[in-house]
DNA sequence: TTGAAAGCGGTACCAA
DNA sequence: TTGGTACCGCTTTCAA
């Protein structure tokens, strides 16, 4: 930059000035210096501005797993936000790990990144406390926490658990499960608008049609694949299951299917998060989508929002309403 | 950090070299010093330190679709090993497009990351020259370039070609098709790896017996199963057929089935990158593995290396052994 | 409209 | 072993 000022007999002010579109720069002037920029390919030195207006132009995003098709949409729904307003993405995975994670929130503060974006493995709120002392502006996706006040995107998982309850009882079910994740508050979401959906057609759910498995978990359709054959010994066995996830689903239309039974005349399977590929799978699993994308964009375009107020705003939560996908291992034809 | 000096009545060159564990300081005042840090849970700013040093402590990665399970692999090996070094990863997705491609490039310069390594969608080598130019180290993964002397990390896509027309042999198929990808790298490696397999075991493929696809296209399938569709029509039809990649596959499967065929029995279909939740497929897909994440690893330790080497040193090809993954899908029992 | 000077939060170099 | 000083590349403030 001080070689284009003293090449130009400009000052690196003016320089400056140009850069950032200030509007007291002659138009000779700044169209000298623009041309000259152009032949040189210069750009400026991020790293210098970011030292000293405090504002990197960079968002974190923390996620559990970055092979996961739900954290890549987010990501890329992030993405796309931010390069329409030149802010750069710095990503990491927290492995599903809690202590992980607190050090890769720890390593995004002091690269001083303007906001950050976690998709959360904690239990607890300490780490989220330490952002706040940054006044660095997060949000929370996808799982969120009770008693942390703090801005949240997510879709309304109650929602889903209703949807997808609702259109196997639609589909003729009479005794619906429900396979379940964890004790986060996507599982807990779900597994509410499961019950309200039974209490609002009247339905009773006869005991043990609740089974739990672990979140998060690598081998989730394992998990499914159990959890279907523990529903399975039941009597009577379900006809219906929602299950917390596609992994799941999958595990659970293969263990029915060891089981002998047809999928879906003799047990209607439904999952969510429409992550599958799912039409070549066995039996195309219908699932609830999560417009994993627009989930990122919006978390990416609240996160500008806080950075550019000043005034430290109230935290809010932004639910995206859900949407049921019919496929052929819920759909009963006549 | 001044005010920690003058708290602790040291200069502020003490405490910086505290941090960086510069070795002639007195344990005493070391202890001291890191004990107050601990309590006021300091962190140094990281962005001051790039504006000296020169070095970001970061590294740029883009590439074509975050979506993709293979991307996600590779920033996920990518990411395990930069952790351990202090690094960051920024990330950015190109969708594909290559004007897009430069502009992120220009971007990540600009950020000052001290290498950058991409899964390029680019058609000329224009942008490499800009990132020379720069004195950037920069490593190519996936996809590499006919005329580009660059540092590279990918799989031996010739063998990955061969290991799948081999075993397509071995299962007793007599006349096997390919269904290509588009101009690229990899497409044309296991397009030549497919011809050698069929010359080393004396066979010729009957004229339009290779069929082109547009590779990085998000319907692989169905392009797939266009693809499956044209080679059926032929006489005789294939009764094994490599595909390009594993979306293709499932894609090509599925045309079999409308076409009557049983699969493997009338045709085996193996795909290549193993990236599909196979074992759910209606017919689990046979591939090739490319351990995406070892790939990421491979490439996040070079680009390492490269920063540290004063020299600039030559460019470096890292070829990794693709692996024969057997499922149902070409298996011919007995 | 332009530029001189100060400084952002650290590090490098050398003298004490 | 410690600290003074200059300075990294840019922005801010204010005077010319």
């Amino acid at each position: 930059m001080k070689d284009l000022a003293r090449e130009l007999g400009v000052s690196v002010v003016t320089i400056s000035k140009v850069l950032r579109n200030h509007r007291d720069i002659s138009t000779a002037t700044r169209e000298r210096v623009l041309k000259r920029m152009k032949e040189l390919n210069y750009r400026p030195n991020l790293t210098a501005r970011a030292l000293i207006t405090g504002r990197t132009q960079s968002i974190g995003l923390i996620v559990p797993d970055l092979v996961h098709t739900f954290f890549g949409q987010v990501a890329k729904g992030i993405n796309r936000v931010l390069r329409q307003h030149r802010y750069s993405l710095v990503i990491s995975s927290s492995e599903e790990d809690a202590d992980l994670e607190r050090q890769e929130i720890d390593e995004m503060l002091a690269r001083r990144v303007d906001a950050l974006i976690i998709a959360s493995t904690q239990w607890s709120v300490e780490s989220f406390r330490r952002i706040e002392e940054h006044e660095t502006p997060y949000i929370l996706v996808d799982r969120k926490f009770v008693g942390l006040s703090a801005n949240f995107v997510g879709v309304d998982d109650e929602v889903a658990g209703f949807l997808a309850t609702g259109h196997l009882i639609e589909q003729g079910c009479k005794r619906i499960a429900h396979i379940r994740g964890g004790e986060i508050s996507t599982a807990a979401g779900r597994h509410e608008g499961y019950r309200r959906a039974l209490v609002v057609h009247g339905m009773v759910a006869p005991s043990g049609y609740v089974v739990s498995v672990k979140s998060g978990d690598d081998a989730a359709d394992v998990s499914g694949y159990e959890a279907m054959k523990e529903l399975l010994r039941l009597n009577p066995p379900p006809d219906g299951v929602f299950c917390y996830n596609d992994p799941t689903g999958t595990g659970a239309i293969r263990a029915a299917f060891e089981a002998g039974l047809r999928v879906p005349r003799d047990v209607a399977i439904i999952g969510c998060g429409n992550v599958r590929f799912s039409e070549d799978l066995r039996v195309p699993l219908s699932s609830v989508d999560q417009d994993c994308t627009t989930i990122g964009a919006h978390a990416a375009g609240r996160a500008l929002e806080l950075i550019e107020s000043k005034t430290p705003s109230r935290p809010e939560t932004i639910l995206l309403k859900p949407r049921l996908v019919v496929r052929q291992s819920s759909r009963r034809t006549g």
